[in-house]
DNA sequence: CGCGTATATTCCGATCGAGCTATATTGCTG
DNA sequence: CAGCAATATAGCTCGATCGGAATATACGCG
């Protein structure tokens, strides 16, 4: 899991993500969207593929990839003890809305 | 909130923050509790504070920190959209229980 | 004010990681 | 099989960062 964070720490591998997050898509899609070479890419994919972020799928000299959430998950669980420190001053905010609109 | 998965990145870093997670500690304690050396332990605090993961409160020599959540927040908001991905399985693991239960 | 305690800052050495260019691999097509 | 297309790997450089040792700062106390 320590591996999870620092393969999100950077930006490029986060912005990888949210180009695969609707659909699978070629590598050479995401050499289109970026702004980096294309070798660059792979070895960002490469780091995603260890972290099991993302899976491919070959299709003749195509590399469909596609995120794979699983350790986003474990993220997500690494965060919720912390949860309720933020969520308690989003709930009196809520409740401040609601007296609001119940105006 | 790049910076922020930079952050937590480090695994002495996360720990410090779970340390601080139930109540406010000075950084003797953290010194106690981690294996590093105290500068060493001074230098991630300055890195979490400066990321707005941590608030220091002073009282004469003594620093007391605690955690400041809004960061994670963030982070928390960044996995949002793929949530669904292991939301959608984790249901259907709930309803095939359900299931099972029914019997 | 001098000393002890608590914490921060500075200055290393070593390692890691991101990006690039050049090259290798794999698969299709004529 | 030659050649092109798509992707991966290798080799390199530069800058960032972790950790530690030494030192500085800040505060209270006698």
């Amino acid at each position: 899991m320590t591996s999870t964070f620092a393969v999100l720490a950077d930006p490029s591998r986060r912005e990888i993500l949210d180009l695969l997050r609707e659909e699978e898509r070629p590598v050479g899609y995401l050499v289109q969207q970026l702004t980096l070479a294309q070798p660059t890419i792979s070895k960002h994919l490469k780091v995603l593929r260890e972290a099991g972020l993302v899976e491919v799928r070959t299709d003749a000299q195509k590399r469909w990839y596609r995120v794979s959430p699983q350790p986003l998950a474990e993220i997500d669980a690494w965060l919720a003890p912390y949860r309720r420190m933020w969520e308690k001053s989003l709930d009196a905010l809520e409740r401040r809305l609601d007296e609001i609109e119940g105006d």
